[in-house]
DNA sequence: CTAGGATCCTGTCAGC
DNA sequence: TGCTGACAGGATCCTA
């Protein structure tokens, strides 16, 4: 769920609460949950790959903490930072039946709650992290691709519809079902396009506007998460004031008024104007 | 090699 | 009320 953005703003939040800190014991609730042996040491860098967290600990290890759909990373010391899969349990009494890991440290606890177990926390050699099996495959961020190299990744795999290109961390990084749905708004461009009808310059937009996209997202704070649940409990807007298609089908169009239209695309829900999203050929 | 669909897992919601 | 199927902010595996 958290894409790169959340990711980036549970990693900025971490490094407020975390960094320096020892771990001091870790608890495995769910086995899946955590690959490799648990390890106790002092934080010393928090990193972030695409949609993966790895935080390095000075005992020459590092854990590597992948939220996929419904991960939550919550801490609770002298105050409470919760970010990831937005929910209720933001402000639950902890651990709660979705805690799968416990992290102590020495002025808080970190809990990884996974509602459907997708997520892990994967434990290795700090030196192995480039060699990662995930880490290793995943392609540049938007702001740091030319337009030249996705348009050679789209000829590529010019028969796949846009939207499942896009979603594939092995040719762009960063992107997830939201911002895949609100970059393709933003060009005018419809998901089910092959990815072979796209321009250079639609390349060169699309890049554009998924930096944008998810800068804009990272620069509200998290707004599409830490915000999520304010200080008096109540729920926050998040996606309401972000989102111009996701989730709004039945909506107007910002831009012509027509109708939100939800459809399948590469097996996932996917929000359109059908007006400003043509499919291009 | 690419493309598409099933799959991992738990919870919630719409429809009967 | 109770059941059923669809679906979910991700990625991998299997098959054609």
């Amino acid at each position: 769920m958290p894409e790169l953005p959340e990711v980036e703003t549970i990693r900025r939040g971490l490094n407020q609460f975390i960094m320096k800190q020892k771990i001091t014991k870790i608890d495995v609730l769910c086995a899946k949950s955590f690959q490799g042996t648990p390890t106790l040491g002092y934080v010393t860098d928090i990193r972030r790959f695409g949609k993966a967290l790895v935080v390095d600990l000075d005992n020459k290890n590092s854990l590597m903490i992948h939220l996929r759909m419904t991960g939550q990373l919550i801490y609770d010391g002298e105050e409470r930072y919760a970010a990831g899969h937005p929910s209720d349990n933001f402000t639950d009494k902890l651990p709660n039946k979705q805690t799968r890991v416990i992290l102590e440290f020495e002025n808080g606890t970190l809990f990884f709650n996974d509602q459907r177990k997708f997520g892990f926390i994967r434990a290795l050699p700090t030196a192995e992290v480039p060699n990662d099996k995930f880490i290793k495959k995943l392609a540049k961020e938007p702001w740091s691709m030319t337009a030249d190299e996705l348009y050679a990744k789209l000829q590529k795999h010019k028969n796949s519809p846009i939207k499942a290109t896009i979603l594939d961390q092995t040719i762009i990084c960063g992107l997830g079902n939201i911002y895949a749905d609100e970059t393709l708004f933003e060009i005018g461009i419809h998901p089910e396009s092959k990815s072979g009808a796209l321009s250079p310059k639609d390349a060169e937009s699309l890049l554009h506007a998924a930096s944008e996209v998810m800068q804009k997202s990272i620069d509200s704070g998290g707004s599409t998460m830490a915000t999520y649940v304010k200080a008096d409990g109540t729920k926050g807007d998040y996606l309401e004031k972000f989102a111009q298609v996701f989730r709004r089908e039945g909506k107007p169009c910002p831009k012509c008024g027509t109708e939100i239209v939800k459809i399948r695309v590469a097996g996932r829900g996917t929000h359109i104007c059908p007006h400003c999203q043509r499919i291009l050929s």
